[in-house]
Parts: structure tokens; sequence; C-alpha cells
DNA sequence: ACCCAGGTGGCCC
DNA sequence: GGGCCACATGGG
């Protein structure tokens, strides 16, 4: 067993099993809605707290606008009105716009998109403006099941904290981590959970 | 009244 | 390849 590898066991000893944050958005399972919710939640909560995130995610659920084709046809400026919590709402509006009508014009549903292999995905969605590898790895994680790991701040933190490497770029991380785990969807997931979970607990135990 | 939060792209050198 | 900046809201 890897030191990462026994790193994510202790992390899943220390609270007693995952943490999935995402739930509450995947209640049933991999529903058109749910993956809709992750997508769109992977660009709402660039640079912003999942709090917010969920303000502007209820806000399209109430105002039935939390599909792919939905989005695609709202109008910009009541797109923009709804995800104002999550902030940078007219960047936010115009990348999620930009999102769906990718779907929609080449795929029509996001299951139909997410039926391509992993690595054609990924080119794809880091082709649309505003998505960059963070985000397209949590809609491809997420939202489309794929096995691919996503580092994000807290990981990095994590990394270096745990002095796993000196190389802290994303694509060193990523593969260091994919190298040093099963490859499974699952645990890509709850470990990364696991990883922002216990950086909130410590910082706020100080 | 500050300060921060699960990024990305554009600009400059 | 790295450093700096804009983007904007809600909560501590």
């Amino acid at each position: 067993m890897t030191k990462i590898y026994k790193l994510y066991i202790s992390l899943l000893k220390k609270y007693r099993g995952p943490q999935e944050f995402w739930k509450k958005w995947c209640k049933t399972k991999k529903t058109r809605q749910d993956r809709t919710a992750i997508a769109l939640g992977a660009i709402l909560t660039q640079r912003t707290n999942w709090r917010n995130v969920e303000l502007a995610l209820k806000n399209l659920k109430k105002a039935r606008a939390l599909s792919i084709r939905k989005v695609h046809q709202t109008d910009r400026k009541l797109l923009e009105k709804l995800i104002k919590p999550s902030g940078f709402y007219r960047q936010k509006a115009e990348r999620l716009i930009g999102l769906c009508r990718f779907v929609v014009k080449n795929f029509k549903t996001l299951e139909k998109f997410f039926k391509q292999p992993l690595k054609i995905c990924r080119e794809q969605l880091l082709a649309l403006p505003g998505v960059g590898p963070e985000t397209a790895d949590s809609i491809l994680l997420y939202a489309g099941h794929k096995p691919i790991f996503v580092i994000d701040e807290y990981t990095r933190r994590f990394a270096k904290k745990h002095r796993l490497t000196e190389e802290l770029s994303y694509n060193n991380l990523q593969q260091l981590f994919q190298q040093n785990l099963p490859k499974n969807v699952k645990i890509y997931r709850d470990f990364h959970a696991l990883i922002v979970l216990d950086a909130k607990k410590s910082k706020s135990s100080i």
C-alpha cells in the first residue's frame, strides 16, 4: 500500500466514513437534474464557497431552470440574476451558457456527452472558455462518474503538508494521486471530499 | 470594516 | 514560465 493510499485510509477512519458533500444535490442516483446541478455547480464554485453555490442552485431549481436545455434557453440577464449569490455572476452566466450550448448543440444531453471516452470529454471541456483543469475534472468525476482525480487548493496544501512531492503543478499532482491509488471513482471522490473536510476542521480548531 | 472563499483568462515581461 | 489583475457575492 502506498503512502497516499494510507493517508486516505487514515482520513476515512478519522471521520468514520466518506463525506459525500455533493449528495445533497444527488439524492437519487445519476438523474439528469443531479448531473446537471453538479456540472453547473463546478463552474459556480470557482473561487467561491459551496454555500453560496447552493443559494444559486436553489434559485435555478425554483425557477425550474436547473437543466442544461433550460439554461441554454434562459435569457442571460435572468440567468445572471438567479446565480448572483455565487459571485462573479456575469462571467459565470457566460460560462454556464457556453457549456450548455456546447452540450445541447453537439449531444443534446450530458448523458450522451459522457458516453465518449474520458480523454475526449476532458479535451472538449477544456476547450470551453472559463473551464480550466479543476472545473473540467470536477465535472468529469462528480457529474460524469469518470475516474479522474481533482486537484484544487486543498489538495495542493495537503500534498505540501505531507511532503508528497516538490512539484505542485496540476498535472504532476494529478499523476501522483492517480498512480498511488486504485483507479476507482468512489475513492477519488471520497478522498477529495475528506481532504477538504480535514482542512476545514483543522483550520477551525486552531 | 475588514478578510476570505473548491479558478480562469488576459496581460505583461 | 511566472507575477499580477479583474471578476462579485455572502458570511465570519
